[in-house]
DNA sequence: ATCTCGATAGTCT
DNA sequence: GACTATCGAGATC
């Protein structure tokens, strides 16, 4: 169970391009988290992209002690307090000097559920929404939304907080992202939607899911109905 | 399934 | 002083 392959770290190289990309590209690749109550990975299953151009992001108006890391190295965590309560972690993207990243906004749990369940404080077995349904949803994937699918529920899990800002991604110390096949997902299985929680440049569709994916801080909002075959 | 609402504290105007 | 890249509980359909 714990002898999955975990790849190799992405390089710094892959976070020197465009965001919108590396957003896109970081589907499917690896979180992996390691501390002294142990290692937990999981499958990155949604992301969102910020790009200093962009009203919705924490770099618009410049730098600030807050945003900082987001103007230095590509590669590196920016991790920051939402609603005084939970963190939200990030990859910093782009050149140094420009304050650009991608917020990992859920994973799909794979190794060490019991870990993550721990620092969520749940317990998988008696917690009252673990039951199987009669819907298609299974235990699995509400499990597994309930301990990562979030950017709050996954920084938790992961052990992620503001100890983490900075972190070197490239290096496999405490945290990094790492991709078993480096060519990443071919590009028209990602479906992009609006990002959550944002009012600002709503027409910026970057928040990328691949097709089908079930490990999700919210559902993919429907197709529009004139998109849809009609039904005869 | 979809909604409303409150908690909470750091950041910026 | 007014926000906020959220979460979970509780109400309602």
């Amino acid at each position: 169970m714990e002898d999955i392959d975990l790849g190799l770290p992405l390089e710094y190289e892959f976070y020197l391009k465009p965001t919108v990309e590396v957003a896109q590209n970081l589907l499917n690749c690896l979180l992996i988290s390691e501390t002294e109550e142990g290692r937990v990975v999981g499958r990155i299953s949604e992301t969102e992209a910020y790009t200093q151009d962009d009203p919705a992001c924490h770099a618009f108006r410049g730098k600030t002690q807050r945003n900082a890391p987001m103007f230095e190295s590509a590669g590196i965590a920016y991790v920051y307090l939402c609603y005084g309560v939970h963190y939200c972690f990030n990859a910093v993207t782009n050149h140094e000097g420009i304050g650009e990243a991608v917020l990992i906004r859920a994973v799909e749990p794979l190794v060490n559920w019991e870990l993550m369940a721990k620092r969520r404080g749940i317990d998988p077995n008696t917690a009252p929404w673990n039951k199987r349904d009669s819907g298609s949803t299974t235990l699995r994937t509400r499990l597994g939304n309930h301990l990562c699918g979030g950017p709050g529920k996954l920084a938790q899990a992961f052990g992620i907080s503001n100890k983490q800002n900075r972190v070197d991604l490239t290096s496999t110390t405490e945290l990094w992202i790492a991709s078993v096949q480096h060519t990443g997902i071919p590009k028209p299985q990602i479906v992009s939607s609006t990002r959550i929680g944002i009012s600002a440049a709503s027409e910026r569709l970057w928040r990328f899911t691949l097709q089908n994916e079930c490990f999700l801080s919210k559902p993919i909002p429907p197709t529009k109905a004139c998109e849809l075959e009609p039904i005869s």
